[in-house]
DNA sequence: ATGTGACTTTAAGTCCGTC
DNA sequence: CGACGGACTTAAAGTCACA
């Protein structure tokens, strides 16, 4: 049986949705609330303790003017770093 | 307001799995078996009336030897077809 | 082999807070 | 501002039967 990247991933979207988020100078308030999301699970997400479907995604990435693909890829595709 | 990608995003998991389903020869109740999915729920996928987690997602593409990026990715402009 | 409906169980997601 | 908890509602996950 071949193992999940799931923990990995949630490592990825963690990171990645602080590290938007941030860029844009949004509290974890702020965010959820633009995207309709409410602001306990963005908490979760970003402690990788929750497990959000594809529109949650969706909703954020929006927000953060991105796309999911960019809130699930690499934190650094140029320098392998972890 | 800016809208979501979900539309988008679920028509792409839809014709990914699909492609990368039938490059590997499995047919949709194998994939759920394989990947400990309901067959029921990859139909669903399929026919884009679902909105699967993160981690359901993470089970289909490591079952289909691919990533989750490449399950959400527009479809292949590789070698321009379609 | 897949689509679909009816159903139950589980967990995602919300809302209210405190620290 | 963010981590975290409790109680709650909603919808996803999972099961099963049948076309």
């Amino acid at each position: 049986m071949q193992e999940s990247e799931f923990p990995e991933l949630k490592s990825r979207l963690s990171e990645n949705i602080k590290r938007f988020r941030k860029a844009k100078g949004f509290a974890q308030e702020r965010l959820g609330l633009e995207a309709g999301v409410d602001r306990t699970l963005v908490s979760k997400i970003e402690r990788q303790i929750a497990n959000p479907t594809l529109e949650i995604l969706a909703k954020l990435a929006s927000q953060l003017d991105v796309t999911v693909v960019d809130l699930l890829s690499p934190v650094r595709p140029t320098k392998r770093e972890r």
